[in-house]
DNA sequence: GCGGTTTTCGTAATAGGTTTCGCAAACTGG
DNA sequence: CCAGTTTGCGAAACCTATTACGAAAACCGC
């Protein structure tokens, strides 16, 4: 391996010199150019690599992110990773992907290891989350700059980037509704969910915005459930339950999330009817399965790929708050879903 | 921040006895009990963690791997990715996730950082791959172990772990002829991908085995194109063009993977065609979605969590390797894939 | 009680950079 | 021409852990 005091030797100049000079550090504009280009020559000639060991060592700089997925199986990962991967690109980071599995002692395992990297940022993907909110605490107290993406912590040390569930949950709603679809059934989210409530909360002002009463027969909740893919099974089931009192009668289903309509689907189709000619369904995210099946699900999309871009800018501008001792101000950002009309969904005739 | 020598101010010892405690190194066997406890009370008083950018200085070794990705968004990498992340874990690895968006210049960018934070092997994810292969010749040359999940290169310096293609085109070939499918539509993969060839000779094979000639008007060959998810749009766009030859009809269609066969489904369903009821379709991946859409697909699956395990199993070996000063060998599996009978096809009546 | 081994622990070197400080030469202005 | 500044560069300290080496004490057998 090829040391910064070799490039010096080769140089003839000190390391000192030859440090200032291939990092182009302030005291770069007092060093004539014939001496940078020698040394820039040296180092190139040597394949000179600068050991990032020492350097951190020194700097008490990682250039990495830790990024952390309660559960990686989850399709709404993805995009956000993706935002994520491509802004954290552009600024010269890295990221440590961490996969939580839902599970506590995992979590706390890798919260440790990342700290013992030095990451100088965390993105949190919690949403899925199924572990004691107060877990999260512990994130405060790790005292660099957080991001909670799918998830709100109220308090003002951990930033954390949203959808507008409330809004979401209005547009599917107001969607159905606009078709002219009166008896929608509705598959809530798990109670322990962080999104639940919110999306409810707007499909309920949506009704009660167009005067319509909701039937309590038509509502049935996801239990909770540390897998996400299991949303499907379950959505399927409590489909199945529903199809079954035949005296309460829908023409359309709004799911929690596009898993669950998935699941829907097919208890419809097993029970002989079509989508969406029988029944309309409508889901939430916008994952990357829902444009692929047939017929391409109707439904509320969240930028995960804008949302993980995001979080990243936020961490970033945290990261650059501690190095110049500004203070760190958490920002709360709610980004605005967008209803993607596809074909799951049709107007009553 | 606390370092090993406040460790040792506190406990009494130098900072020499103390590392060898913490660490557990060969000459702790010599301290007495006594002074390990006391050392050990201190560090856990002060909350000691040591500074892994030292320890990396000294040692050389980072505990990391690098994970490269051809396309994230690939639902491909899902499983891979968590098989790789559950088996460093247990390892005690971390990985760093980088994305290479298919792009050569990313690629290079990516492998020089990954290069420069020392990551002690390299786990790469190629299974859509639009780049000179000779580029993957770079990773040849940068002397850490690394191995090649679905893409194989010949050569014993770099490992590989596969599915073995041929195996599996031949098992969806014979799944359809067993349900009495004669006429069969095919949607090969582009010519560039490496998965391409093997698939077809499996699917030769099993018809010539079954003595079925094959009718190239109904073969047809997906384009090269840099972005997975493009071969749903290529799929459907392929899948009327067969439609729209009454004169060569079928019953069947074999897609080179669900992606695309998710568009052949959607192609039918235009045209007015259901699946499995009017026309067979079968995939091969097992990605998430073909679970989850409805018909479920039926297609070959890859054991991807598996490969991914497999595959940080070699790099971990190579590892091992490289600390003993043994030599690197390289390792090529080639894993079995798997029938997966679901809905999306059906006898012939 | 003496040479030799084992136990116990510290000094100093090392890993490979960055940064502080200071020296000296070359300018600058009055 | 001299005080003061700007240039140009290197010696040495520093970041924090690991480790080679060695000193001293304790122990052992004879």
């Amino acid at each position: 391996m090829v040391t910064i005091r070799d490039v010096a030797k080769e140089s003839g100049f000190s390391s000192t010199t030859v440090s200032i000079v291939l990092n182009d550090a302030p005291l770069a504009r007092y060093i004539p150019p014939v001496t940078k280009k020698r040394i820039e020559r040296a180092a190139e000639k040597l394949g000179y690599r600068p050991n990032q060991f020492a350097r951190s060592l020194r700097s008490k700089r990682s250039h990495t992110v830790g990024v952390m997925v309660f559960d990686m199986t989850d399709p709404y990962c993805t995009l956000v990773l993706r935002g994520i991967e491509n802004t954290l690109y552009q600024a010269s980071y890295l990221p440590i992907l961490t996969d939580v599995h839902n599970e506590r002692s995992r979590f706390e395992r890798y919260l440790e290891m990342l700290l013992d990297r030095r990451v100088e940022g965390l993105a949190v993907l919690a949403n899925w989350l199924f572990l004691d909110i107060n877990l999260l605490a512990d994130l405060e107290k790790s005292s660099i700059p957080t991001v909670l993406i799918g998830c709100e912590l109220k308090g003002d040390s951990m930033s954390s980037v949203i959808v507008d569930n409330e809004v979401g949950g209005y547009l599917a709603h107001e969607h159905l509704y606009s078709l002219g679809h009166r008896k929608i059934a509705f598959i809530r989210g798990p109670k322990t969910l962080a999104d639940s409530s919110p999306r409810w909360r707007g499909i309920r002002k949506s009704a009660k915005a167009r005067g319509l009463e909701l039937d309590s027969h038509l509502i049935v909740d996801l239990p909770e459930s540390r897998d996400p893919l299991s949303s499907f099974e379950m959505g399927q089931k409590l489909t199945e339950n529903l199809l079954q009192q035949k005296r309460h009668q829908f023409t359309a289903l709004l799911a929690f999330d596009d898993v669950t309509a998935f699941g829907a689907i097919r208890a419809l189709a097993k029970a002989g009817l079509r989508v969406p000619e029988h029944c309309s369904v409508i889901g939430f995210d916008d994952v990357a399965a829902s444009a692929l099946c047939t017929p391409p699900l109707t439904t509320v999309r969240q930028p995960m790929e804008a949302m993980g871009a995001d979080a990243v800018g936020i961490v970033l501008e945290g990261i650059n708050c501690v190095l110049e001792k500004r203070e760190v101000t958490a920002h709360h950002r709610k980004v605005a879903p967008e209803l993607v009309v596809r074909e799951s969904t049709r107007g009553l005739l």
